[in-house]
Formats: structure tokens, C-alpha cells, sequence
DNA sequence: GCGGAAATTTAAAGCGCTTTGATAAATTCT
DNA sequence: AGAATTTATCAAAGCGCTTTAAATTTCCGC
């Protein structure tokens, strides 16, 4: 059933079922029950594509993967997309999800924005000098960034503290006698991981130590990279007293470096872990519970999705930026650096 | 740049145009390359929701976030999306991705349908009896199971042989000397668990074995639930040599298990687990290297992208289906069973 | 009861494309 | 050369909605 058949049933224009439907004040309220009952009983529903056309708004927001590592996607990714995909749907909107094109690199946001598949993005996984910033704004479609990016333009973004969660956790460490600690970073291409870095280097110096910069590694946080980076902290001297990590797919991995090397945590190493909150992955069920900086990526997904969307609709302005808490779990995996 | 607007700078009907762009054969050679040149000069490309209005076709495939464990989204679901994503690129079609509503479940289906936001549908980890192949059967819509279901009519699906694979998994541990084989697998209700059970069970009595119900665990498979029902194992007596893991992540979890437990692999305990090839966590980089049954999801993905498509398309049949190959990857997690 | 303002409803245009049926141009056949 | 085809192009309709501008109805005060 489209509106037209609706119309005639009711026998009323098209403009009136079409404005009762939407919530328009001049519709008398019985003529907009009505129109509301019949829609319920025939299931009625406006087709989307229709409607995209008359409003010129296609009712998606447009997500690329990020192409960080050549096609290797961060599974943490998919308990973002599940998280916007959830707000929208409260919206009635969906997400267009596409792949970067291999040859034209970043021309399929171009692509995108002219056959009009979507009404905004979301730029995921942004890099230090990230170009799709520009790139969006000189395309003039509304976008935002979960993340930072260096830029020196303002633009839409929602983070978490990287620096300050870092920091916070240094802090503990420090609190607990650590003086070498060993931090299992991103890439130093990604902003967030340049700020967990800031973080640790800032604790350590308010509590007047050198920070170590062979201490510091930065690589995918897989799970194997964790094991083999552990292991060459282990060979460090004298030998960190604690390892902090950028991932929990990373943390699995130093931990299984860690027992390899017969060491127990916290007694003989403490570790402490930034989570994503990954239900397959959880931190409070490993042996001994992770201490964590934790922040759900599913919940920054909602908040983005919702951001841009104000955004788009002009309730919120194109530079709105935000900054989501995030919080400190203290478990087991944390205590005083051994003596001796 | 709209086609009116190019059919007017070319001086021909915007029919001409239409036609040249989407390749009809009736226009001649000159004309057709005087349009893609125009085209090209103008950074042309087609409203996709005009012309969706106008052909009836969204050029969209619906994927709705398979709500298995109450939210609970498998990782490995991002190696589909991204192997979908990525065929979908080559055919201009996208990926319309939706959470499943919570209140009216699965009338997320009949919503997109309705408003025409999708012309086929992926259905991702299918149940034993799942419920959305007679709903989408009687929503007349096409769409194709990624893996399998107890259904009474045909329908289209591509899946792996997950009874053969973890057959000759087994095999390989028989032909080890492994006698109690235990199996860490996915919840019951899951078609594929129940084809991985069978397999173990097939390769066990055609050894003359008697298949041990205790030994056998359903459950999510997270890294915690791998070590747990690892460690439920290890209590068994006697104790099984080898364990048999339904995901990279369980296998995680159960391999800390056993170092927990002081046991070596293989000299201890053999291990194999199956691989969706999940590029942050890789068997090959373990140790000892996993010996893995493989099949990647992500090849899975771009498959069934292509099939979909071709179904809508009616190149192929809605009851096509196919099996993808699998391999057994020998490395070194596996051994004979140890003397004692 | 009537005029005019306010509240509702409507007809029709338009969003940008594809496609049908008609027309014009080029080609082939007597 | 003119008729009969074949080939190439075009005008216009239509996809299903929203929205503008106009028309109609309802409501008030006198």
C-alpha cells in the first residue's frame, strides 16, 4: 500500500495523510486518528526512497571502514557500529556501510556524497594528519570524528581523555613505587596513541621521573604483537615493573608472555589495560581481573550517531566536539612493586 | 551536476544520456563517448535515490546486527561485514546495516522491506530453527542464510562443512592416539555446533570409540568461557588429551587454561581449534603455532555478497546453495598422545 | 445570519532518474 | 529514387513522496 491508496481510502488528499503522518500541527486530531488507524491496519509505511527524493535527505549516515593496516579491521570496530546502529535505529535511520576503494583511495566519500547515499559520516580511526578532515569539509557534508585529529580547522568530534586515562593510571602505578613502566601503544600514527603516550610521559614527570622512550613501543594492537612486545620488555634492564597496554586483544597477549615467563601478576609485574568493553574479551574475568581505563566503545557509537545527526539537522553546529568520561576499574592485576 | 543539466550542456535528451551512461547498446559509439567524457569532466554520477524511485531498486543488501546473547555481538561478524562491504563496492551496491528492534524483534525486516530500504537480505548466525527464513520466505523478499537451518522448504544459504571439518580434526587426533577428545563449541541452538559435535562424534565411532557426552560444553565463546570450560575439563578423569575449540577466542582462553594449569601443548595436551582467520588474533603467531581447521569469514562475506546479489538479480535461484571449502592447517598444537 | 479571520484540507508541482512509445535519421532493398 | 527497414534519439510519463500556494471549511463576534 502506498499513500495514494491511502489517500483514497480515507478519501483525502495525499498532502493531509501525508502531514497527519508526520506530525504536522494543522491536522485536526480526528482526522489524524484516523489517518493514524487506518496506517496501523494496512501497515503502512512511507517508502523511503520516495521520501528521500521530495527531502532530499537520504535517511543514512554513511560509514567507510578504516583502512589502517590494509584491510586488517580492528574488531572493536563492530561494537562501535553496533552501538550507532542501535541509536539510529530509535530514528529511523540506518547506516551505509562501505569499503574505501583500492584504487581511488578517498574519493568513495566523493562517491557517496554525490549519488546522495548518505547525509553525513562518521570518520573512524583517525591518524595524527588525518585527510579525510579536509576532505569532508571542502565536500561540505556534515561529519564527525570519534577521535582527534590534528587540524587547523575546527571540526565535530567526541573522544574520551585519552592523555588524562594514561595519566590516571601512571599515577596509580607510580602510587604503587612503579618507576619503569612499559606502555603497549598503537601505532604512533593514531592521535589517541600520541596521547596515551603524553599521559604516561605526564605522570611520570610530576612525580620527577625520566620517562623511557625504549620503554614505549608502538604497534597493531594484536594479540600476538602483545606477546612479542612483552617479551622485549622482559629483556629490558633493569626490567620494567609494570606494563600498561592500549587494548585488551593486546593485554591477552602480554599475559600469555607474562606466564610464559613464569612471572605472576601483580606480585611480580602489574599490568593495567585501556578497555574498549569487548563482551568477548572481559577483563573482569580474566586471572587475576585486568585493572582497566574502561570506556565502551558501543556507548561512543551511540553518541556519535546521535551527535551527527543533530548535526545534520542543525541542532547542534558543525564544530560541536565532546568529550566522553571514562573510568578508572580498579581490580587485581595491580599492586606494589616487589622488593629485591 | 544533475542529468538534466548534463543533457542540456550535451545538447541531447536526457534519455540519450541515461541510456549512454548505463551502457544500452542503441547509442552510437560517438555519442556514447562524447556523454562519458562530459560525464567524467563534470565528476557526473547518478542520484542513486532517483534512480532507485525510478527502477524500484534500493541497490542496497540489509544486514540486521544478529542478536544472538541478548547484544552480545560476535567479532568475528566485523570479517563478514567487511568481505561483504568490500564485493558490494565492486557492484555500486552498499550495505544497509540495522539493529533488530527490541520490542517488535523481528519485524525489523518488515519495516525495511516496507520502506524499501533493502532489495535482499543476509541472514547471519542462523539457529537451529530460526525463525527469520519463514519470515523472510512469506516477506516474499530474497535473501540468502550465511551457515544453515532445519528448515522445511529450500532456501538459499552458503556455509562451510562444519561436520567434515571437525571430522577429519578429529581424525588427525585419533591418528595421534588420542582417545577422549574433549570439545569446546557453541551453544546448542547454533546449527553449526550442532554440526561440529557431529563430526567429532562421526570420526570417533569410526574409530570404534564411544563419543563422551561430559566432555562436551556449549556456551558463548568468549576467551573466559575457553578457559573455564577448560579448566571443567581438566577435572574430568581421565583426563582428555586433547581439546577441540570452536573460535580463536575460546581457544585463548583455554590455552591460558592450561598454562594456568602447568601443561604443556603438545607435549601434554593437544589443541585444535577452528579459525575464522581474524586478523588480530592469529593462530600462526601463537605458541605453539595453533593447528587450526580455517575458513575465512571474510572470504565468506564477499561470497555471499555475490550470491545475494546474483539471486536478486535472478541469475541465480532463491534455493541456490554452496559449501566453501575449508582447510586443516597442521601446525604445532598437536601431538601424540603423551605415554603414562 | 453575515463578514472576515483562523483552521483545515487540497490540487498540483517537483525531487532526478528510467523507460515506454513515438519520431527522426541513417541504411538497405527494390 | 523511393519504399521499407533498421538505428538512434527524443518527449513525456511515472516512480511515491513532500511541500507550496490556493481553496475550502469552520469559527466568532455582531
Amino acid at each position: 500500500m502506498n499513500l495514494k491508496q491511502l489517500a483514497e481510502h480515507l478519501d483525502l488528499s495525499q498532502a493531509t495523510v501525508s502531514r497527519a503522518l508526520n506530525g504536522y500541527p494543522e491536522i485536526r486530531e480526528a482526522t489524524r486518528n484516523k489517518v493514524l488507524a487506518a496506517a496501523a491496519e494496512f501497515g503502512y509505511r512511507a517508502n523511503s526512497i520516495a521520501r528521500s527524493l521530495a527531502t532530499g535527505r537520504s535517511g543514512n549516515i554513511g560509514i567507510v571502514f578504516p583502512d589502517n593496516f590494509g584491510m586488517m579491521f580492528d574488531p572493536h570496530f563492530l561494537e562501535f557500529l553496533a552501538g550507532a546502529a542501535e541509536m539510529l535505529s530509535t530514528r529511523d535511520m540506518s547506516i551505509n556501510l562501505s569499503m574505501p576503494d583500492r584504487n581511488h583511495e578517498s574519493s568513495k566519500y566523493a562517491d557517496i556524497i554525490r549519488s546522495q547515499l548518505a547525509d553525513g559520516f562518521v570518520v573512524n580511526g583517525p591518524v595524527r594528519h588525518d585527510s579525510r578532515v579536509a576532505l569532508l569539509q571542502s565536500l561540505k557534508t556534515p561529519f564527525i570524528v570519534h577521535g582527534r585529529t590534528e587540524a587547523d580547522v575546527p571540526y565535530a568530534w567526541v573522544d574520551i581523555d585519552n592523555a588524562s586515562a594514561f595519566q590516571r593510571a601512571a599515577q596509580l602505578l607510580i602510587g604503587f613505587g612503579h618507576r619503569r613502566i612499559a606502555l603497549i601503544n598503537a601505532p604512533k600514527h593514531f592521535h589517541f596513541a600520541t596521547q596515551r603516550e603524553l599521559g604516561l610521559k605526564q605522570a611520570l614527570e610530576a612525580a620527577r621521573l625520566t620517562p623511557d622512550e625504549g620503554l614505549i613501543f608502538n604497534e597493531p594492537q594484536t594479540e600476538d604483537g602483545g606477546y612479542r612486545l612483552t617479551n622485549l620488555i622482559l629483556q629490558k634492564s633493569p626490567r620494567p615493573t609494570a606494563i600498561m597496554c592500549g587494548s585488551m586483544i593486546s593485554a591477552l597477549g602480554c599475559l600469555r608472555a607474562l606466564r610464559d615467563a613464569g612471572l605472576e601478576v601483580p606480585h611480580d609485574i602489574s599490568v593495567i589495560s585501556h578497555d574498549d568493553v569487548f563482551p568477548y574479551i572481559r577483563a573482569e574475568a580474566m586471572r587475576p581481573a585486568l585493572t582497566t581505563t574502561r570506556s565502551s566503545l558501543r556507548e561512543h557509537g551511540r553518541r556519535i550517531a546521535e551527535v551527527l545527526n543533530d548535526i545534520i539537522d542543525g541542532k547542534l553546529p558543525p564544530n560541536y566536539n565532546e568529550i566522553i568520561p571514562l573510568e578508572l576499574v580498579l581490580r587485581d592485576s595491580v599492586g606494589p612493586v616487589k622488593q629485591g
